[in-house]
Parts: C-alpha cells; sequence; structure tokens
DNA sequence: AAAAAAC
C-alpha cells in the first residue's frame, strides 16, 4: 500500500515511523479508533503537510461521485520510495515544518481602485452563453462551490477571493476534472479558466495518496502547470497560491529573466504545484533539479499557443522526452480560448480518452467588448491614436481608473511608440521580449496601478494577462491571425465587465478582413461597410477560416475532414449541448463577485 | 515576417 506523500514527509522526520514503514499517524488523529477511509486518511496527510491550520483534521466527508478508477489507477503509479531521507534530505522535511505561509490576500497594490472593485458582475450577460461537451460520461455541471466539495481550506479561500458563484467554465470544467478525466476546454478570454484547473489540482493533491519522493535535492512536483509568457506564470502563481493558502501545497514558480538560484532554493523547499514557462523548465530539467516522473496533473494555459510552431517542439520534450508519466497515468487539462482545429488534432497526442468543453463559442470575443475598426493609413496612425487619446482624456475616461492597451507588431515599434506618446504628454510604458524582465516587471506594474495609464505592448502582452481596469484596446498595429486578435482585445471587457476595442485597419490588413468582419457579426458588433467589401473581395479558405454556425464549440473529433479512425480519438457519441443548463441563470444576482478570474 | 521562450 502506498503511503501517502505528506505521510512520508512526516515519517522522515520520525525515523521510527520511517523505519516501520507503517502509516504515519499525525499527532492530532493518534488515541483515536483506527480509521481507514481513504478520504479521512488524505485529509489527515494534507495537514500533516505543514499547516497549523488548527481544526484542519477535522475529517471531511469526500463526495467522490467522480471518483472513479482512473484516480485509483494514479494513486498506484509509481511504487518508487520505500527508503531514503525523504524531502529535502534531512534539511527540516516538508517546508521546514510550518513555516509561517505569507498570507496572499493582502492586496496592496490595489489601493487607487478600491472603491470600483469588486462591484457588478454582469451575470445576466452570460445566461444563454453555448456551452457544449462531447465525449465519454461527461460528468454533469454544478451550481455552485458548495455542490463540490473542495475541503474547507480552499472553501475558506473561495470565500477570502470574495467568488460566490463558479463562473460557467467552472461549473463545466472542475467536475469533469474531479473525475479524473483529461480535458480539452475553451472558454472565453476573462471567464475564469486559471481557477477552473486550479481547484481540482489542489483539491486531489490534498486528497492523494502519494510516494515518497525519491532523492534529495531534486524537485518532484505533483503538478505541472505551463504557460507562454513570464508574466502570465507569475500571474498564474500569485493566483494558485491564493487558492492553497493553508492547505499545505506548495506552489512554486520558475521561468527566465529572472535569478536562478532564488527558484532553485524555493523548490528545494518542496514543491508540489509547478507553475513553468518551458525555456526555464527545460533547463532545470537538463541540470537534473526537477524531476517530472511524480506528475499526476499537467495543465497547459493557452495551450493552442503552447502547441504551436514556436512552442511545440519544448512542449513535446518536456512533456513525451523527459521522464513523465504518458497520458492515461497523468492527468491532462488544456485551456485557452481559442483552439484551431489543427491544434486540436495536434494535442490528442497528449490526452487519454478526453472531454472537449466548449463555453460560449470557441475563439469567439465576448460581446461584452465592444469593438471598432477605423481605417488608417499607416502614417497616419499616430495622429490618429493621439486623436483617441485626447478624446478619452476630454471625457474624463483617462487615467488610473480607465487603462489603455495599445498593441503593436515589433518590439522596435513598442519602443518608439512608447517614446512619442511620452514625448506628447502621454505617461506611457511599454513591454517587449527584448526588455530586461525587471524592466518587463516593471512596465506591466506601473500600468497597472495607474501609474502610467497607457502601455505599448508587443504579443507578449497579448494572452492570459488580467489587468483590472483596462477599459480601452488599441490594435494599432492588427496581428495576422484572428486567434491573435480574440486574445488582444480580450485583455478588456474581463469578470462581465464592459470593454472597447479600437483597430486601425489598412491594406496591410486584408488578409484578416474576412475573419474580422465574421468575428464581429457573430459578436453582434457594427461592421463598418467598407470593412464588408474588403472581406467580399478577400479570398477566403486559409488559416483564419473559422466554421459557421451559431455553436463554436467544435471538438475536430466530431468534423469529419478530421474523424477518419475516429475510434482513436473519439469515445463516444455521447454528446450534450444546452444553454448553461443546470439552472445557472436562476442564481443570477447582480453585484455579486465571482470566481471569474 | 514577428513574437515568445534558457543560460
Amino acid at each position: 500500500m502506498a503511503m501517502s506523500w505528506a505521510d512520508s514527509v512526516s515519517a522522515a522526520e520520525n525515523p521510527a515511523g520511517a523505519a516501520s514503514k507503517s502509516a504515519y499517524v499525525p499527532p492530532h488523529l493518534r488515541n483515536r479508533p483506527s480509521i481507514e477511509p481513504p478520504a479521512q486518511a488524505s485529509y489527515a496527510g494534507a495537514a500533516a503537510l505543514g499547516n497549523d491550520h488548527s481544526g484542519y483534521g477535522v475529517p471531511n466527508v469526500v463526495g467522490s461521485r467522480w471518483s472513479g478508477q482512473r484516480t485509483e489507477n494514479r494513486s498506484g503509479y509509481v511504487g518508487g520510495g520505500g527508503r531514503g531521507g525523504g524531502w529535502n534530505g534531512g534539511r527540516g522535511g516538508w517546508d521546514r515544518g510550518r513555516e509561517r505561509e505569507v498570507n496572499p490576500f493582502t492586496e496592496e497594490d490595489s489601493e487607487p481602485f478600491s472603491e470600483q472593485e469588486s462591484s457588478g458582475i454582469n451575470f445576466d450577460a452570460y445566461e444563454d452563453i453555448p456551452v457544449e461537451t462531447s465525449g465519454d460520461n461527461v460528468p454533469p455541471p454544478v451550481n455552485t462551490f458548495a455542490d463540490i466539495d473542495l475541503g474547507e481550506a480552499v472553501n475558506e479561500n473561495i470565500r477570502r477571493c470574495k467568488y460566490v458563484k463558479p463562473t460557467p467554465v467552472q461549473r463545466h470544467a472542475i467536475p469533469i476534472s474531479l473525475a479524473g478525466r483529461d480535458l480539452m476546454a475553451c472558454a472565453q478570454t476573462g471567464s475564469g479558466k486559471t481557477a477552473a484547473f486550479c481547484f481540482p489540482i489542489i483539491s486531489g493533491i490534498m486528497r492523494g495518496h502519494f510516494p515518497r519522493p525519491p532523492r534529495p535535492r531534486v524537485a518532484f512536483p505533483l503538478a505541472l502547470i505551463l504557460s507562454p509568457t513570464r508574466e502570465l506564470s507569475c500571474q498564474i502563481h500569485d493566483e494558485a497560491k491564493k487558492f492553497s493558502y493553508q492547505t499545505g501545497v506548495r506552489v512554486v514558480v520558475a521561468y527566465g529573466g529572472a535569478p536562478i538560484n532564488q527558484q532553485l532554493r524555493e523548490l528545494e523547499r518542496g514543491v508540489h504545484i509547478l507553475v513553468a514557462t518551458p525555456g526555464r523548465l527545460v533547463d532545470l530539467l537538463e541540470r537534473a533539479r526537477v524531476s517530472l516522473q511524480m506528475i499526476r496533473y499537467l495543465a497547459l494555459d493557452e495551450a493552442d499557443r503552447m502547441l504551436d510552431m514556436g512552442f511545440e517542439p519544448q512542449i513535446r520534450k518536456i512533456v513525451q522526452q523527459m521522464d513523465m508519466p504518458p497520458p492515461g497515468v497523468r492527468q491532462t487539462m488544456l485551456f485557452s480560448a481559442t483552439f484551431p482545429k489543427e491544434i486540436q488534432r495536434l494535442a490528442s497526442d497528449f490526452l487519454s480518452s478526453y472531454i472537449f468543453l466548449a463555453v460560449g463559442r470557441v475563439g469567439s470575443s465576448t460581446d461584452l467588448i465592444v469593438q471598432r475598426v477605423e481605417y488608417v493609413q499607416e502614417t497616419d496612425k499616430r495622429s490618429h491614436l493621439m486623436d483617441l487619446l485626447h478624446a478619452q482624456r476630454e471625457n474624463g475616461v483617462h487615467g488610473k481608473q480607465a487603462l489603455t492597451l495599445v498593441f503593436v507588431e515589433t518590439k522596435k515599434g513598442a519602443d518608439s511608440l512608447e517614446h512619442w506618446l511620452c514625448m506628447n504628454g502621454f505617461p506611457a510604458t511599454a513591454i517587449h521580449g527584448d526588455r530586461t524582465q525587471q524592466e518587463r516587471e516593471y512596465a506591466l506594474r506601473s500600468f497597472k496601478t495607474g501609474h502610467t495609464p497607457i502601455m505599448v505592448a508587443t504579443d507578449v502582452a497579448a494572452r492570459g494577462l488580467d489587468i483590472p481596469h483596462v477599459a480601452h484596446v488599441v490594435n494599432f498595429d492588427l496581428p495576422n491571425d484572428i486567434d491573435d486578435y480574440v486574445h488582444r482585445i480580450g485583455r478588456t471587457g474581463r469578470a462581465g465587465k464592459s470593454g472597447l476595442a479600437t483597430a486601425f485597419f489598412n491594406e496591410n490588413n486584408s488578409s484578416l478582413a474576412r475573419s474580422l468582419s465574421d468575428l464581429m457579426t457573430e459578436a453582434n458588433q457594427e461592421v463598418p461597410a467598407w470593412l464588408s467589401r474588403f472581406a467580399a473581395r478577400s479570398n477566403y479558405g486559409g488559416k483564419n477560416r473559422r466554421g459557421g454556425g451559431r455553436f463554436g464549440g467544435r471538438d475536430f473529433r466530431r468534423d469529419s475532414s478530421y474523424n477518419r479512425g475516429a475510434a482513436d480519438y473519439y469515445g463516444g457519441a455521447n454528446m450534450s449541448s444546452g444553454y448553461a443548463s443546470g439552472g445557472y441563470s436562476s442564481h443570477g444576482a447582480a453585484g455579486v463577485t465571482s470566481a471569474w478570474d
């Protein structure tokens, strides 16, 4: 029988226990009738993971409706770990024993906005959001966080986050992940995807029994979360720390451009959930400072980006060529707002009989974002931007409460536009990949706090970053790919709030005309007549082609041009679709805060 | 053609 990982850590601190290999009983559970239901045992184990939250060990019955044989298989994986000094080679054991955990809920940086904070999540706007799932035996959605027993400590963190009820993607994705199923999930930007994959991972780690980490000085994370940019990894790390506060689950982040030594120290102190960018992780793997052999959960955020040409080789190396358990042994979850069919096909290499979930149209923008397209010649872009900014300033929508994010195509372009804006009296900062990590983080912070309410950015800031109070996204240069456009404008209109997106369009963007006008039509936006003419002129059918119809949620396994040999991919014909089925809308309460990011 | 991601 496999010892819980937590138990083994504790046992390592207690040589007698380790020698006998008998299950470690934490002090607060000694002298009780011996109780061995797995749920309670694992809770006790988690309590031993180094939190001093008293009352934690109170047995909490786990509603494991969906915990199937998959979960059992996973816990049984890796027979290793019968011996040895346990975690961290005798340097004090797990987390150096109940070290004081920093409270992540002190928001020192949200001062300027405190008045405005947490008002008016617009749930009604999501009432008729289309939801589609496909795959075998899809677990039904939940309506409240109470319907999912994530454990007392996580519930408390949900309360601290002021989440009142789950967002649509959370309602569907969390039960699927808790059931141990692989998942490919598409949900609109700003709809709460991070929590959707973090909660099940944290809960699974708290409840699971895991073998002892086999070697000292090597980190053996149980969960790996990969993202395409350093800032996004930081953000996910910050979120995950909140969700796992006082659960004993340790979250560590690793990314490039920052001193590796501090990250190594954090890893040595023990890690359950590792959040990383691919490059730094490969480095750590090659240095043998991290092993993936105990990974039970793999989550790719912005998964379509992670599997595109630029990243795919690194991801394959990490997932397929190192020591990570194969699909079916680990649980894999892919999340993004966009999921091109060809990437879906590629992604199925990493998944095992997965469930496809689409909440809202795949790759759709939300109709909470007002989208405008203006015809602007290349040479007129700067003065046109100036006009927009002046108009904003006159309307009083300039400043700390209304940030403007300006996307450009190149790093040089970002530098020069930033400089030009500053010269013209608009406090701006810029972020791109040629800046030092320090400069990048400073720029983002200066923008978030409203110190420089304008930020010029390359696509480094296009995905995932949650920056409250971005009122306006300007596509100074449009991207070539409509999916990139969707992610860029998704920096505004988050958490059910409205936003404005303005794009400067000219002949250079004609290849985008058709997909842009289609996207705007779907989102009930006004398409200028001249853009429709551009769209009609352009030949359509390349990469930017999107399917039609009112359901965007399309599992490529259901597309006849992809599913020859469908049995390989697609376990069954079970599919359900509905409009937020399960009475989501009946819970609508204006002004309620939610887990929307 | 550009952007991102390790040292």
